[in-house]
Order: C-alpha cells, then structure tokens, then sequence
DNA sequence: TTGAAAGCGCTAACAC
DNA sequence: GTGTTAGCGCTTTCAA
C-alpha cells in the first residue's frame, strides 16, 4: 500500500507538504502542488482514512442501526440517510439487530470500538430501564429513530402514531363503518401503544365504543396477524373493517381475510397503518396511512451530521412527522 | 476517551501487559490479569480499533456493497452476510448504490481511503470494459455477487440463472402451455441473459417455437412489465403464460394482468423467477423459481473470510447455486 | 512556502 | 511475567 512518504519521495517533497496538498492548503505553491499531484496519481495514493482518524481522534464514520433490515421501512430509511451522508462525505455502517437485544448489544460495542463519529439507532427494547442503560452505552452524538424510548436522552425522529392511527379511524368512520378492529403491534412499544391511542381517541370523538374483543395484539407479525383477523372474522357479531399496525399485520390480515372467502372491501375493509412499495400488486389495492419515510431519515442524519460538526451541546429536540392517508381501493362505504 | 494507558496506571502495570490481558495472551500472571480487568471494568476502557488497525495494517471491517438495498433479496443477503460476519467478529458496512455507476464509484474509493479488510459486491456494471477497470479498484479480498461480469478476476457467487429460466419454463410446458410469454430484466446482464437463455432452451428441447413478439425486456422494473405485458395481452394471440424475470418485473406482470381483466391462472398463467416474502397476500398465490438468498449470503462471507486469512492466493472460483421452484397457485393447466 | 518532529493508541519484538 | 520501546500513516505546530 503506497502511503504518504511514498508520495513525498517521489514528489521530492516532504510528507507535511503533500498532506497539506492533499487536504487543500492554500498555501502551496502552485508549482509545488502539481508535481505532488502527479506523484499521487502516478503511484495511485489513496490517503489512509484509518491513520488519519486516529490522528484526528475522529472517524467520519456513521453508525446505523436498525431492527429490521428486511422491513421496507427500514430499507428505505438506510438508503435516505445513505445518500445524505455519501454526499456530505460520510461513510455510513449499516447494521441489523433483528430486535435482538443481545445482538444491539454486541453491535454497539463493536461500532463502540471502531469508533464511529455518531450514530442513528432505531432501537430494539422499549422500557424506561432499558432506555436508561441504553443511554450510557451510546455517544451523545445519536439520534433515535421510529420507536421513542423513556428515559433515553437524545434527539428523536419518527412517525406521529398517534395522528396514523387517529387519521384511518376517522377515514373508516366516515366511511360508515362502527364496528372496527384494530390489529395492533408489540405490546409496550410506544409506536404501537400510539397508533392504538390514536385509534381509540377517534372512536371515541365519534361516540362509538370501544370494543376490547376487537382489539388484538399481533406484535408487528403477520402470522400473527393472520389468526387475529381470522378470529376476529369467525366471530357472529364481526367487524365491517380492520385497521392493521403495520405493513407485515396488514399482509396478515388480508391473508386472512381472502382465507375465510371473505371479499374485501365488499364484505369487509382493510386499512393499514405504513405502506410498503412491495404492496403493489396486492389486490384491492390497499388504502393506508403512509409514513414519511424519506424525511424520517433525512431529518435524522441532518440533525446527527449537525450534532457532529457543532460540537455545541444543543438539548435533544423530537420531532414527529406527520403521516399521509393515501386512499386505495380496500376500504368500502357500509 | 479513555485509553490503554489510563487502564496501564489504574491498574499498576505497563500497557503491554493491558494488551497482552485485553488480547487473551496466556503469559498473563492470573492475579495480574484480574487487576487489569478490574481497572478495564471500573474505567469502562474499550480498546481503540482505529488504532489497532493502524498498528496491525488491517481492519477486520468488511464492506457489502449492493445495488439495490431496497429489493428484499439483497436486503436478506444483507441480514445473511452481516450475521456470519459478526459471529467471526467483523463489522459490515453495507453501502448502496442504486444501480448508479458514479454512486457505486464514489462508495469504493470511500471504503479504500477507509482501508477495509474485504468486499463483497453485487456490481452495478455489466460488459467487460467495466470489468477490467473494476478489478483495478477492489481489492484481492473480494467476492463478487448476484451479477456475473466478465473480465472480472474474483470469487463469484450467484444463482444458477440458466437453469431458473429453464425449470419455470418447463413447469409450464408441463402443465401445456405453449405460448409462453417472457417478460425479461436489463439487457446486457448476465443474470437476464441467462434467465432467458434458460427460457429458451426449455422451450427448445420441447420442440416450441420461441416467438420474439413474446419477449420483451423490461430492465427488471415493475413499471416497464406491466407495459409489456399489457401489451402481450392485448394482442390477437396472447400467450396463455407468462414468465417473469424478478420480484419486482411479476409484481408488474400481476398488475397488468388483473387490471385487463384476466383472471389468473384460469386466463393466464403467470409464474417469477426470484421470490420475495412481500408476496404472501398476493392472490392467486405465486408460485416461482426461489433463490437460495441465505446460501448465496453465506457462501460469499465464507469465501471472503478465508480470503482474508489465508493470505495464500487461491484462484477465483465461481459457484452458481441451484434454485428452488415453488408451486403455489398461479399457474394451471391449459 | 516548505520541512522537521511530536504524537494519536495500539501491538510485538526484545530485554530484563 | 512484565516492561521498554519502535513504529503503523497521518496532521499539525513551529522553525527555517
């Protein structure tokens, strides 16, 4: 590997030289620079990023961490806060925990020891104990995404759940519907608690009761999902609609309800909360409440490269983006 | 941050000995060792592996560069590579280039300046020119993936493509069908090249006369399917099935279907190569010819990992697994 | 405008 | 068994 002598010999230079040309001094001399820059393209010097960040005692290196690699969701937030950063000229690590407590754990010791410059983690647990031990083992330099944990005192950036759940409720009882399910996520975790929130606080705006029997966790699932749906489908009084948590229970739940010869949204809706491209050639093309999942990722590495630059300590700041209802074909009038 | 030598003077000992103990060195006297753990312990030292790597001229980090992070097969590929990867104690950094040649260019001088260990890569190129100044800027450390390019001089792992095409095509020559319609990926990639050669050696071999007007190519895009298969569908004689080239090219194939009007398969039968597990609401079922995602993950970081420790140079060595062909509900006998 | 030299935190060869 | 020390490739004073 050539490294910065090489260069310097060649150049007949010194190695302060060519690192000053390298990082654009101003105060090469012209003539200086350009048999420096022929050395290196010459011998193909690519500066070493490892010395240079131990020199510099940071890396430019980003951690990403997410739950759920194979989740659209989470895909497509890799790739918005893969684009910023490569533009800003900042490597990004992507790593997948699979909501394995113990696997978040070795991977934040080892992004820990590789040093990373900073880090946006959707993390894997939900209660304030495990909010609070996360804190002390990630950097200030950190922004949480998707799932908001008690106690963790960082910067937050994920979806309004509340107003997700709130908006298809409203949209299936303006549709006529009173009797609606609602399959819900992981029990414990505030995206789920909130988009159930949501859910309930439009029914009650509209004076319908809450119906506990129609109200079934399936823990972000979609087999689980499916036994919900079918059991709540199998019941004599059956809900005309289904709302469902996220984009894996909302596949559940229309399974099921083909399963059962039920026809949807003639004899039952559908309406998911988090859209997933993958849906496409579903049929009845599925209406849901969207997730920006574009801005998500973007505010979030905005807000991280920021916390990195200034090293200023700013309070943690949220933000909970708004979600759009994109209205499709699996929700009916009753 | 702490370091070494913090620990070195807590614990009454000289750095060497924090190594020797950090790196599991047996010459380590058992009451030393617990000393020096107890100051790691109380100090919360995390060795520094930017260092680490200076000293050593090696990373242990592992780059996986995919063009598409959002297609669940390289999202699986992803979740496959990356747990292997961390059971033998290396990080992954997975990039993405969105099938975008500057992208994939700027990704791989920025894991060079970042001096990682190996790569494995899924190449956004396809001809032999791309070849040959690819295999200029990787290391020898690399396993190429999914796309095979020629001239290119590396390890490869990937799906026996060829007999995809063939195994889906004769399942629908078994069932009776004999127009068969071949809705193909990205001219000039060997992946599609093969899919099809596949295609049309089935055919052959059944004595079936290939029709041009029957393939059409259409770049892997689910977009460009639905056109071209409404376009064979609507012709005097349509083919009474269609084969897919990927996930994304049968979900537009479903949609141009059932936007027509057909029903499948009672009008048409419709089959994929490459499976997604985004398909399990789909109705009618699909059924295709499945990838061994999870093979083709750890086969890669396999030969990688011993890449990089054998130093001994093996020669390239290619290996194209065998699909699986799953029968579900879409296609019929004619 | 350029160069000499210190030092980032670590490992490993060698001395004790 | 343990310590001393050189040096990985770079950036950054400071001196010339």
């Amino acid at each position: 590997m050539v490294s910065i002598r090489d260069v310097a010999n060649r150049a007949s230079v010194s190695i302060a030289t060519v690192s000053a040309t390298v990082n654009g001094s101003s105060s090469v001399r012209q003539e200086t620079r350009q048999r420096v820059e022929e050395a290196i393209e010459a011998l193909g010097y690519r500066p070493n990023g490892v010395a240079r960040s131990l020199r510099l005692g940071r890396t430019g290196v980003i951690g990403l961490v997410v739950s759920e690699i194979t989740n659209p969701f989470f895909a497509e937030i890799s790739r918005a806060v893969e684009e910023t950063a490569l533009n800003a000229g900042k490597v990004v690590v992507v790593c997948n925990t699979d909501e394995n407590l113990e696997r978040e754990s070795v991977v934040l010791d080892t992004l820990r020891v590789q040093r990373v410059a900073g880090l946006i983690i959707a993390p894997s647990g939900q209660d304030s104990e495990y909010g609070t031990a996360l804190g002390r083992r990630i950097p200030t330099q950190t922004v949480v995404i998707d799932r908001h944990i008690p106690h963790l005192d960082r910067d937050f950036v994920g979806l309004d759940n509340r107003s997700a759940g709130r908006m298809v409720t409203e949209y299936l009882l303006r549709l006529g519907h009173r009797r609606i399910g609602f399959i819900g996520g992981r029990e414990g975790v505030s995206t789920a608690a909130d988009r159930f929130a949501g859910f309930a606080e439009a029914l009650h705006v509209a004076r319908v009761s809450l119906d506990p029997e129609l109200c079934i966790d399936a823990n972000y699932r979609s087999e689980l999902a499916y036994r919900a749906a079918a059991e709540m489908l199998t019941r004599t009084s059956r809900p005309s609609a289904i709302v469902a948590a996220n984009n894996l229970t909302t596949l559940g739940v229309m399974q099921a309800v083909s399963a059962l010869g039920f026809a949807c949204p003639a004899d039952v809706s559908v309406a998911g909360i988090d859209d997933s491209p993958w849906n496409i050639a579903l049929r009845p093309r599925l209406t849901s409440v969207a997730q920006p999942v574009q801005e998500i990722g973007r505010q979030a590495i905005d807000w991280l490269i920021e916390r990195m630059t200034n090293s200023a300590d700013i309070s943690p700041r949220a933000m909970q983006l708004a979600p759009t209802l994109v209205v499709r074909e699996s929700c009916a009038a009753v």
